[in-house]
DNA sequence: AAGCAATCTTGACACTGTCCATATTGAGCA
DNA sequence: TGCTCAATATGGACAGTGTCAAGATTGCTT
């Protein structure tokens, strides 16, 4: 029953059970992306982690309407890592993209996927993008990676002069591959985690050699 | 309460409740991958299951250790139709590989994968690969579909007198393609159904051409 | 100070996977 | 034929789940 004043000083000094909590929400999707990376899908519950957090089973509903929007709300903040991710290649505007440069990127995109895997697993799953009932604000931020990354394509694609593809074509194709290398590592049907650095080298070169491929 | 004989004629004549069933673990499975089918992996429960097939809650776990074990004996039948996918291809031994023929290889594949959706998520998804509870026949039938794979890869390479490209890193990576693809039509990402045949051309070119570099 | 909206809590309900003891059955052996 | 035994099916029970509805607490605004 002890109560503080909040307003003027962080309100995350932990302690006793504060008034509102405050920062609540916050610490939802924290947890929740916990919970996720170290027990897997199956360890995430709505009372375990209002439990793990101090607060009533039900407190979390008054932030997330379900849990489906919690897990989209979880998705989301990848979304915004990711992009960050592929939007900051080696790339020197004006230049023309290296095979280094691609490398770089692919290598990124597939660490990127292992280190947050919890956060790719949702991001791309089934569990959100069949059910119907996708928050709004992920639709457009994961539209907006899509975009991003069709974007990077352009840009290679424009910075070589006699490349004919289709830059769209090749940004799903390719994007094909980096999410079909992702999953299968994240997924755990590729164990051997030393092949990522050599299919990710094919898989680079691959790409490159297709950018310069005439019709 | 009716009671009937059953030894001499066919058990499953439809009617009132038999004896012993006879024919429940093939229904099981047939009856999991409906519902999987129709209302996902949310609307799978074991109750469910043994309500619509007309026995108690707990008949299915004589025939099937676990839920998860249940999921491991659906991923297998869908290895098994795989394999007849992925091993039937036009190609006639000892000719060169065509570029035709590739690209029917792979409508195959994302077709397969579209048609059998229910089956490819759980041959392909966390929920198995990462529980450590996988059943020994499981990973055989999935050891060998890959194997089969690459089989099928080392000839299309063998064929192709002047082919310099690794015939493993290609066949994971090429894979990888395949995946991607048909994970992201799926899971509902891609939801352009007429892409598919234009993403799926694109790949087939892109795997055509990489055949024939050098290096 | 009063009121209101946001936040948190407790209780309840239907549903889940799965263990246990028990009952039914079919097949093999005397 | 009759008896036994293992395979199969059943209902009860338990802990756990998502989520709704009603009530309590709190902080901000007027």
């Amino acid at each position: 029953m002890t109560n503080r004043q909040s307003s003027l000083v962080e309100p995350c000094e932990s302690g006793d059970k504060p008034y509102h909590h405050g920062d609540l929400r916050r610490q939802i999707l924290d947890e929740a992306a916990r919970l996720l990376k170290e027990e897997g899908e199956a360890g995430l519950s709505m009372r375990k982690l209002a439990q793990n957090l101090g607060v009533s089973r039900t407190a979390p509903y008054h932030h997330f309407k379900d849990k489906q929007a919690l897990l989209c709300g979880v998705a989301e903040e990848g979304f915004r890592r990711l992009r960050e991710v592929v939007r900051t290649p080696p790339y020197v505007e004006g230049a023309e993209i290296s095979e280094a440069a691609v490398r770089l990127f692919v290598h990124r995109y597939v660490q990127f996927s292992i280190d947050n895997a919890e956060y790719y697993e949702l991001m791309f799953g089934a569990r959100l993008w069949k059910s119907e009932q996708l928050t709004e604000s992920l639709r457009l931020e994961a539209h907006n990676a899509f975009k991003v990354y069709i974007e990077q394509i352009r840009l290679w694609q424009q910075s070589i002069s006699t490349s004919t593809v289709d830059a769209l074509r090749f940004a799903q194709v390719s994007w094909s591959t980096l999410h079909g290398m992702s999953r299968l590592l994240i997924d755990g049907i590729y164990l051997d985690a030393t092949a990522i650095n050599v299919m990710s080298d094919t898989a680079a070169k691959m790409f490159w050699q297709q950018l310069y491929i005439q019709a």
